[in-house]
Order: C-alpha cells, then sequence, then structure tokens
DNA sequence: TCTTGGCACTCACTCCCGGAGAGTGCCAGT
DNA sequence: ACTGGCACTCTCCGGGAGTGAGTGCCAAGA
C-alpha cells in the first residue's frame, strides 16, 4: 500500500512537525531531508498518504501534520528509538542513589521521569506480590480505639484504624502472638487463606475483638497499594500554553482523578515493554489530544506496577519511549536490588 | 484623606471588576450602585483615588481596576464577610462526615476547599503537638536493614528504615522494651530529651545498635510532619485560561515546590484567624498576579498547622475568606473530636 | 508508469483604515 | 461641592487589499 517513498515521506512530517510545530509542506520537505525528488512528487505522495488517514491539512492552503494514525504507524514502524544520551544516564543514576523506602524511590522516580521527558509524570505503587508478612502489631490508642499495623518484607508500613472495645493488654498480647505466629512469612494472598480459618481457632470470648482486628487485616492484604498514584512535573504543561483548552485542561482535571489515572496507566499493565496510546486509544475522552507512553515495571517477570507519562499527541516519541523504557527498568532494578 | 463617598466608590469598583472580568467606569457605577451621585463626581473621586494608588487604568480610555493596595483595603474595611450559604454548610458536613484517620481528614478537606471556593487549595499535615508516644517498634527486613516504627497517641504512624547490623532478635526485644518504658506517654519534644540521656543507659555491647535507631527515632520525633502538603482542585485554574502567564504559569510551578507552598502557608501561621496575602505581598515573586488566603487550624489555643487557598488577586475575598475560615474551624473541631 | 515543472487557485495572515463606543479630564455653571 | 457638557483619547471591531505558503492538476519528459 504504502511505499517507501510515502513512509519515509510520513516519518519527515511526523519529526519536522514535532520539532516545528507548523504543518510542513512539500517544499520545505525536500529542502530539509535528501528525498531526491520534486515537491510535486512529494505533493502526490502527500495526497495518498491523505486518503490513506496518515495526514491531514488544517485547512486549504496550509502544509500538513499527522492524524493520530499518522502518529500510530509512527511509532510502531518508523521511530528508531533514540539511545539515550550520556547524561540522560548519569540524570537516572544520581537521581535515584540514596532513595530511603519506597515512598522515596516512588517520588524520586516520578521526578526523574518529569525532568527527563518534560512531560507529566505519572507512577503507581509498586505491588511486591513478592513481599511477606513480616509484623503485625496493635496499637491501642484513645477509648476504644486501635491501629492494627502490618510490615512486610519489602518495608511498606500499612495501619488501619480498629475499634478494639474495652481489650485488656494481656487480650491484645495473646492476639499478637496469634496473628504473628499464623502469618508471618505468608505471601498477602496466602495470608488471606489463612486468616479466614484463623477465626475459628480463636478462644470464644475474643472473637468480637478478633473479628474486627481479622477484618481490617483483610482489607489491609487484599487493598491493592497500586492504586496509590503518584504525580509529577505538572508544570511542563505550561509549555503549552497555547493549546490549553485541548491539552492542558483535560491533563489537569485527569490528574486529580486517580481513578482516571489508573484506567490511564492500567491499560499498560501486563506487557512489560512500553505502551503508547495516541489520542483517541486514550481509553479517557477529554484526552483526544494526548498520548499516554507507559510501561509497567519490575523484576524477573514479576511485574510490579506501572509508570509513564501524558502529553500532546505532538510529541516526540522515540526520546520519550526510550527514557520511559529506562526508568522503568531502572527502577525496577532497583527496588529489586533493594 | 478618603471620605465615606470615596470608600464606597472603591467597594463598587473591587466588587464589579470581579463579577464582571473587565475594568469599570464612571456610568456603569452610579447604574449598579445607588450612589445619588453624578458619573461626573465620581469620576473626580476616582481621579482621586487614582492618585492615591488604590486603583489604576490599563489604558486612558478605560474603566479602572483595583491595584494590590485597593484590594488590601477593601479586605481589611470593607470585605464584610459574607456568611455560608446553608448548602455550604451542609457541604463541609457531609464531606467530612466518615473520615477514617488522619489522611483521610487531610484529603477530604482539601477537596472539599477546592469545590466550595473554586481554587487551589492547600492543607498542611496537621501537627499534633499535644500526642504522645504510644508504642515503639523495631521490626528487622532483609540482612541487616529494618525498620523503626513510631505510633502516637492520635494515630499517626512514621517508619524509618535503620541498619539494624546482626542484632539478634533478643537485642531487639530488649531494645524494644527499654525504648516502650523510657518514651510510652510522652511528647514528642520530651521524648527527644529522654533519648539523649538513654543512649548513655544502654549497656555497652548495644550501643552502636542503639546509636542507629536512636538517630531514626530522633529525626522521626523532631522531623515536622506538617511539612507534608496536599494539594486539590487544580483544575479550577483552567478557570483562568485567559491569565495564563500570570497566574497559572507561576501557580502550577509553586505547587510543585513543597518549599514554596510552606512558605506561603507559613507567613499565615500564628494567629488563628485568616491572612490575606494580596500580589506583590506573596513571600514569592513569580505569584505576583495571585492572592492567598490562608488560616491555621487548630483548637483551644493549640494551632496544628495551616491551610488555604490561592487564586488570582480578581478573586471574591468576602466569600473566599469565609469559606476558609469555616473549613479551618470545622477541620480544627473535627481532629479534637476524633 | 512514474516524475517533474508549470500554473492557477485557495486561504490564512497581516496591515491599514475608519467608524463606533466607552470612558476620561476639564471647565463653567449652579 | 456637585453637575452637565464637551472635546479628546484609545480600544475594539469590520472590511479590504496585498502577501505568501501551499495545494491540485495537467501536460510533457524519462
Amino acid at each position: 500500500m504504502l511505499d517507501d517513498r510515502k513512509v519515509a515521506i510520513l516519518r519527515a512530517i511526523v519529526t519536522d512537525y514535532v520539532s516545528s510545530r507548523e504543518p510542513v509542506g512539500s517544499r520545505a520537505l525536500v529542502e530539509r531531508h535528501s528525498l531526491n525528488v520534486s515537491p510535486a512528487t512529494v505533493r502526490n505522495d502527500m495526497a495518498v498518504l491523505e486518503e490513506e488517514g496518515y495526514i491531514t491539512q488544517p485547512h486549504t492552503s496550509a502544509g500538513r501534520i499527522p492524524t493520530d494514525k499518522g502518529y500510530r504507524l509512527f511509532v510502531d514502524r518508523l521511530g528508531a528509538v533514540k539511545p539515550l544520551s550520556p547524561a540522560e544516564r548519569r540524570a537516572i543514576q544520581t537521581f535515584m542513589a540514596g532513595a530511603l523506602d519506597v515512598d522515596d524511590v516512588v517520588r524520586r522516580t516520578v521526578r526523574l521521569l518529569a525532568q527527563i521527558t518534560h512531560q507529566v509524570a505519572i507512577v503507581q505503587y509498586p505491588v511486591l506480590s513478592s513481599a511477606t508478612v513480616r509484623h503485625i502489631d496493635i496499637v491501642p490508642l484513645h477509648g476504644e480505639r486501635g491501629l492494627v499495623i502490618l510490615v512486610t518484607s519489602s518495608g511498606r508500613v500499612e495501619q488501619r484504624p480498629v475499634l478494639l472495645g474495652y481489650a485488656t493488654e494481656e487480650d491484645l498480647a495473646e492476639l499478637r502472638t496469634r496473628l504473628n505466629r499464623a502469618l508471618v512469612g505468608l505471601a498477602p494472598s496466602h495470608a488471606v487463606d489463612r486468616l479466614t480459618v484463623l477465626l475459628d481457632e480463636f478462644p470464644l470470648s475474643m472473637r468480637p475483638l478478633g473479628t474486627s482486628i481479622v477484618a481490617s487485616l483483610l482489607e489491609m492484604t487484599t487493598a491493592d497499594p497500586s492504586t496509590r498514584v503518584v504525580v509529577g512535573g505538572v508544570p511542563n504543561l505550561t509549555r503549552f500554553g497555547d493549546q490549553f483548552e485541548t491539552t492542558v485542561k483535560p491533563v489537569l482535571e485527569a490528574l486529580e482523578e486517580q481513578v482516571v489515572l489508573l484506567r490511564l496507566l492500567g491499560e499498560a499493565g501486563g506487557s512489560t515493554d512500553v505502551t503508547v496510546r495516541i489520542g483517541h486509544e486514550n481509553p479517557y475522552e477529554p484526552l483526544q489530544a494526548t498520548s499516554v507512553v507507559a510501561s509497567s515495571y519490575g523484576h524477573a517477570n514479576d511485574v510490579w506496577a506501572t509508570l509513564g507519562i501524558v502529553g500532546p499527541t505532538r510529541m516526540d516519541y522515540p526520546s520519550t519511549i526510550a527514557s520511559v523504557r529506562a526508568v522503568a527498568r531502572y527502577v525496577g532494578r532497583f527496588l529489586a536490588e533493594g
């Protein structure tokens, strides 16, 4: 359908349009790229490309700009992924070095990603599925209230408020012992199974208290920590002030809604490689003029979560894809090594 | 200096300009407000107000707009604080009802504030200074790493990674007992004092381990949780798309910097009542065209933290001030009651 | 059959001009 | 001290002409 030259022309249109922000015409094209044909030939090819839906013109007497379909082809077949610059590699190293805990890793990752892609970055908290229950504690607070605290081997600490009633310190101590003995060392999924049978083994007097605590623990082990999402680099949106209505506004609105962010990233889940959603391909209507470049991250076939960026469809895909991939890989390795 | 009528005119200019977004002229002024004088008189007064620096004209043949100084006078002396509408009161109630823990309260507060003021909301985490140390735990993870976990009576849980070396479970148990015995029930500030002397009482063999754990605890007790700030309602900025460079861009940039946010709120600290910083009064250069309305919140002379909103200087101060004040008070009461 | 030069045509963009309208400052009169 | 009147200033359209980039098409050439 599309011969080599047409494809080369599409590539040239995409790269020129991305860098110049202006519709690109046939003359400019032959001048800036060594196509070895005349503008007239290019025009004929462009007419075909337009007919096929890869490019379009804003108005009759203007140059062409890529359509979503055009970007799609470019990303799938034409965009040789640019290798990162040494400076960027170094940035990744120094940015992540010295991260304290998971929170800190996530915070640094989002900053890093925003900085090297110059886009808005989104990072989902990792689900460390290989982590096991390390420690369970029950702490009474004022009155009948207390906290159940769960520590996993990965260093994650989760807490939930719980109604303790007027349990004695002895009751709590026993509960603590029982729970820890039963659950420490188990993966969360196994812990859930174990918890459901654990209740029956409780002495009758501790049933009511046990029930509420077990319920909290159940919540904590099943609750997906990856529903937490961190966002950064929002000021990068100011570079697109001209596309306020189509880009800035919808992105700001999407960022406010965790659910939307999770859907945007969620669709990229599964594959470990970079996923690109262009314009209308996004599972969120208002983001018609933006693309999402995302990648799951993890270690050794173990997928933990997803990270990515949002930006206008007119973005530098090769660099962005390379950056997202590099950061995802690095973070995976970093978290695996601790 | 300014007689009653001039002051009334200034008030009229501010209110009209805020609602219409357009420079207001003498004719419109007498028509919309019952000033009982002719436009010519108003013009004379406006000339004086301009000379004094309260208002200015964008260009010769336009109406007047208030200056920062004009807004300042308006806020200080002229803006009768509007009472909240019943709908707003109800919104506050329903929004906060059912909040689970401190995190949840903060999240809900920021949403609420953004919603009723239609501005970008900023909420600082509360310093619950009256809280005491409730529980300390030390949990070993992989290898030499471990976690120190601190629970306060207010239900806040803090954790810090710590190098345990190859301490035995017995050593840790002893440490746990010692620390809890020494610190439970103390206010953080006292705990810090106590910690510094505690080290000397350690058996020699536990000194190195003790030192690193005490250091972590020190960090945790001194580290101000109120350095955490939560932001919401960013999409409200889209209403000011026309002032992209002066409002949207600088605000987005400020929001990315915790330090800046803390400074913006920080200056409002101390007084429990609402503080308004208009334009150049802000301690952050780029926010020349925006105002910050903030209030500390707390309970019974106990100030915990600050919350507020950022928006263009051209905002509805009476309503905004009323909303910020109401939310601050409600949150203070809510947190006190638990 | 593909490519090319030429040519007429379209259409956004800019500049300019003139009229309308809003608003001001000033002055003389009450 | 206030008011009506008046001349003046500027912004804000709307229309019209010129410019230039870019296109589509066609006929000639390889």
